[in-house]
DNA sequence: GGAAAATACGAATAATCCTTCAGGTTTTCT
DNA sequence: AGAAAACCTGAAGGATTATTCGTATTTTCC
């Protein structure tokens, strides 16, 4: 397996005054940046420090080493993933075969939006998947799915539900990941994704939902 | 994105005496070894050489840089998994339904298996998407997966056949490499191929599949 | 204003890695 | 046997990179 080792997040030094700030945060746009056009090979921490007007010095006073940069910039993409997902399923106002529905087309359409960051994120990041920010991640998550299942399939037993839960996060976590290195237009997208909702929907019908 | 050059695959030299015949296939066992317990970050030429116990100059004699050496144990899996997926969908002996069961059965399985190797080179390779490998594979499995479809699905339109060709095609390559990632008993595993593989039938029954 | 803390700089260091090439060894073929 | 072709070796070159640290600048606060 690969070297997946943690990384040494140990923090190195809080910004307190109003330019440190700016300029973490400016490294952290710069980061993106770089990680996007140049891809994961030629992203180097001189790189990010040039890109963001910086010395290379003044990034090491705030991230203790490459890994702690790229870290962040996955624990932030996890995050906003996460409420993403959250924030669509949580919705009760709707049926649950129609939060499915949308959910499909706004993951899909945010990993295309940002396929370039993600895509060099996972070629230049070993997958912090034993990461406290990755678990708490992937907890909330599940919660959540778990939760909407037993909405959606109420007359069905609990081991079924949490099977069907893992089912459904991980097609769409990697199909979103996967989808978005093919090229297509905007139509075949939109094609893509109600098929895959079809998919669920189907499925959902067959385990006894009643929609 | 990623830097996704296409790596020099200008092959080298072709071996022609046996010894260098056994020095080539070693190297290739060494690098699947190296990749699969070193990692991505620590696979190097030299310590592909070390391992096959061969010297660095030879390698080089036989592949003209490292990607060509990560291509080409690239271009092996490309291989290997299109034969498992067309072998499995032109069994006409058996029911459509049934023959997808055993294709995911067996590519996940295949993908648990050579998960570490998979893993890494999927971190270490810029994904040689468009090399003419790359594009056979896709286009064979394509093509199989189409005919296919079109024998399960005989009164549904073709364009959305292909549509869900497409569809499963992504969906299982991609759940697959994502997969093999968390660690899960083999009682888990089982489960969770079951649970697709209902996924994928229920779908196809909900398009018009009588079996 | 001025001392102390915080911040910024960037050349230098040390490590790693890919690739080459000049020279030696083995095999093939006559 | 002997020449030619194929093959193997591994130290060295050249390039890139992560990270440090002594010094310079700016801000804070009395």
């Amino acid at each position: 397996m690969t070297q997946r080792a943690s990384p040494s997040i140990s923090t190195r030094k809080q910004p307190k005054q109003a330019r440190a700030t700016e300029l973490v945060t400016a490294i952290l746009q710069a980061a993106a940046q770089v990680l996007a056009s140049e891809g994961a090979q030629r992203f180097t921490t001189t790189r990010v420090a040039e890109r963001a007007g910086v010395s290379v010095g003044s990034l090491y006073q705030y991230f203790p080493n490459k890994a702690a940069l790229l870290f962040r910039l996955q624990s932030d993409e996890w995050r906003q993933t996460t409420e993403l997902l959250c924030g669509i399923l949580e919705d009760i106002g709707k049926p649950p075969l129609q939060r499915i529905r949308t959910l499909v087309h706004a993951f899909i359409r945010s990993e295309c939006e940002e396929a370039a960051v993600r895509g060099a994120l996972n070629d230049a990041a070993p997958l912090y998947r034993d990461a406290p920010e990755a678990r708490e991640s992937r907890a909330r998550a599940n919660r959540t799915v778990q939760l909407f299942m037993r909405e959606a399939l109420p007359d069905v037993a609990d081991s079924v539900c949490l099977r069907v839960s893992d089912l459904i996060r991980t097609t769409l976590s990697s199909v979103g990941a996967d989808f978005s290195e093919s090229p297509r237009t905007g139509a075949e997208i939109e094609a893509y994704c109600d098929a895959l909702a079809d998919m669920f929907c189907a499925y959902l019908k067959s385990l006894g939902h009643r929609g």
